[in-house]
RNA sequence: GCGGAAGUAGCUCAGUUGAUUAGAGCAUCAGCCUUCCAAGCUGAGGGUCGCGGGUUUGAGUCCCGUUUUCCGCUCCA
């Protein structure tokens, strides 16, 4: 285990070093959990994206994608049940060390007010006996009228605080209202903090005016508002499903392990609409066919498992996630849901709007179930780069790192090297480069030894070298070298637009997905 | 969030009980050499030693704070 997390922290350095992905503004010491693609890791990234795009979009007549913003309507949070589900406000007492709940101890205090008013009246009730208006003596009384003016302004503030989730507003209500630590006793209270919700934003420029709206902290709630929508203007009959790729933006309490855990992440999501009661089918279906997706590329099969949720979300009623054996074990990359028709139920009810289907063979009209398969693009990228990435010992010593990735993935489809740069090589190799460079991402490469470029190159993945010697000015040939052969072959330059389609094509992958 | 450790060049690190202008290898760039699997020669660039304060005649080195990363715990529809 140890060994392998050092290969894991060489993985981390490799990335940064081949300019995959380094850590987010990192002149400035960096941004916790937040990390940026660079030269390399970006296009690895769009490869994968394309890789699970194509699959998704291309392979079923019935899936078609969209691309929803990220802000939406607030009220949509509180349909799909983000607000309510992680509406915990804490605050710790700096000297006592215990953490509250801030709407607990302002609810406390509510509390505590209504008790005050209460003796008040209790005690009037002794004095004045069976004479005993309390409707008066709450209107008359000096004391009840302070107290209960208190408590109605405290109340409205922090039902309002607590509405527009203003964790400033709510330890300023602590504050001002002179909240102590039940344990300490005093008054040193941390800001409110609320863990793991949604990260959140003003939409309008004059701040009076401004309202709170959040960063939608997963995709799937772009495709349910737009069910509607998709479904007319498409024609979409059912069983079909909608697409997308998507930032989403989680404010993890703990997160960690490079790019598996961000706070700002990238989901590729399918949400496949079907009649109520086929949905333990399609979740059969689905979890096959995701699964067939992974193996493809070729990773291991033996990498892979599933691993069946047992307790469930509130919306889902079977759950699955496919988990990838990482350096540091099996983690989720994929997750399967069956969501019922929670969602649309839950926005059909909160918008007012009719969310259904008219089934024109049982003519009938229902709310479609749904099966959701939900994929993070850098869980994804961390699996394909853990498992390429392979540090081997050659004949007589030597080392070399290589990225094994499938070609079709790799940044740099083909590298064109000179062997030498002089004698009218260089020429030649830079015809090749405009031969293949509107197709593919080729590099031109002239500089240092042979050998150290073709190191250079599995560096960072590249599948093809091809090398310019002096027998290609006579003949027109050239050396291809495979990245995990290393070995050489010589061709023809005609035939390398060939050769390189073949090696680097997204089609043969595509292939086996479609097979049944 | 709590506890522990660390932060010196792009990378890996050295830097003595506090003392001249902070070093090495690799990498990068320019030139030479021309060689099909890195590490040949010459030269160059690159560091306010994570950041801020303090102690001191003097701080990369000691003290305090802070931040980031790593490890463990905690948390995780």
């Amino acid at each position: 285990m140890a060994t392998q997390e050092e290969t894991f922290k060489k993985l981390v350095s490799h990335c940064k070093e081949y300019g995959f992905v380094f850590p987010s503004s990192e002149i400035y010491d960096g941004l916790g959990a937040v990390y940026d693609y660079g030269q390399n890791g970006s296009e690895l990234k769009n490869n994968i994206k394309k890789y699970w795009w194509d699959a998704m979009t291309r392979l079923h007549e019935n899936i078609v994608g969209i691309d929803a913003a990220i802000f939406m309507h607030p009220t949509v949070w509180k349909a799909s049940g983000h607000v309510d589900a992680f509406n915990d406000p804490l605050i710790d007492n700096k000297d006592s060390k215990k953490r509250y709940r801030a709407d607990v101890l302002i609810e406390d205090e509510i509390a505590k007010l209504d008790d005050k008013i209460q003796k008040e009246i209790d005690k009037a009730r002794k004095r004045f006996g069976d004479k005993f208006d309390e409707a008066q003596f709450r209107a008359t009384s000096q004391h009840v009228i302070e107290h209960q003016t208190k408590r109605d302004q405290l109340h409205d503030r922090y039902k309002k605080a607590m509405n527009d989730v203003d964790l400033a507003e709510l330890k300023q209500i602590i504050l001002d209202y002179e909240i102590v630590d039940p344990i300490s006793g005093t008054r040193n209270w941390t800001d409110v903090r609320q863990f793991n919700l949604m990260f959140s934003t003003e939409m309008g420029s004059a701040s009076d005016s401004a309202s709170k709206i959040y960063l939608r902290p997963e995709t799937a709630q772009g495709i349910f508002v737009n069910y509607l929508n998709v479904q007319k203007s498409g024609r979409m009959k059912l069983p079909f499903g909608i697409a997308q790729i998507g930032k989403a933006f989680r404010n993890e309490i703990v997160a960690r392990q490079f790019v598996f855990r961000m706070r700002e992440f990238e989901q590729m999501e399918m949400q496949f609409f079907i009649k109520p009661g086929t949905e333990l089918d399609w979740f059969a279906k689905w979890k096959q066919i995701r699964l067939r997706w992974h193996k493809a590329l070729g990773l291991g099969d033996n990498k892979y498992r599933f691993h069946d949720h047992d307790k469930l979300a509130h919306y889902a009623n079977a759950a699955t996630d496919i988990e990838f054996e990482m350096p540091f074990g099996f983690k989720e990359v994929e997750g399967i849901h069956s969501r019922t028709n929670f969602d649309l139920g839950q926005h059909a009810k909160f918008s007012g709007k009719k969310i259904e289907y008219f089934d024109p063979e049982t003519k009938e009209s229902y709310t479609p179930y749904v099966i959701e398969t939900s994929i993070g693009v850098d869980r994804m990228f961390l699996s394909v780069m853990c498992a390429a990435y392979k540090e081997e010992t050659l004949e007589g010593g030597d080392s070399r790192v290589v990225l094994s990735l499938p070609a079709a993935l790799a940044p740099v489809k083909a590298c064109i090297m000179p062997l030498v740069k002089k004698d009218g090589l260089p020429d030649k190799a830079r015809e090749i480069e405009n031969l293949l460079k509107f197709d593919y991402n080729i590099q031109y490469d002239e500089k240092d030894s042979i050998g150290k470029r073709y190191r250079r190159q599995d560096a960072i993945g590249t599948p093809i070298c091809i090398t310019v010697d002096h027998d290609t000015l006579n003949d027109n040939t050239v050396t291809i070298r495979d990245r995990d052969t290393m070995l050489q072959q010589r061709v023809n330059i005609s035939d390398l637009p060939r050769i390189v389609e073949e090696k680097v094509s997204f089609k043969a992958l595509l292939q086996k997905v479609a097979q049944d």
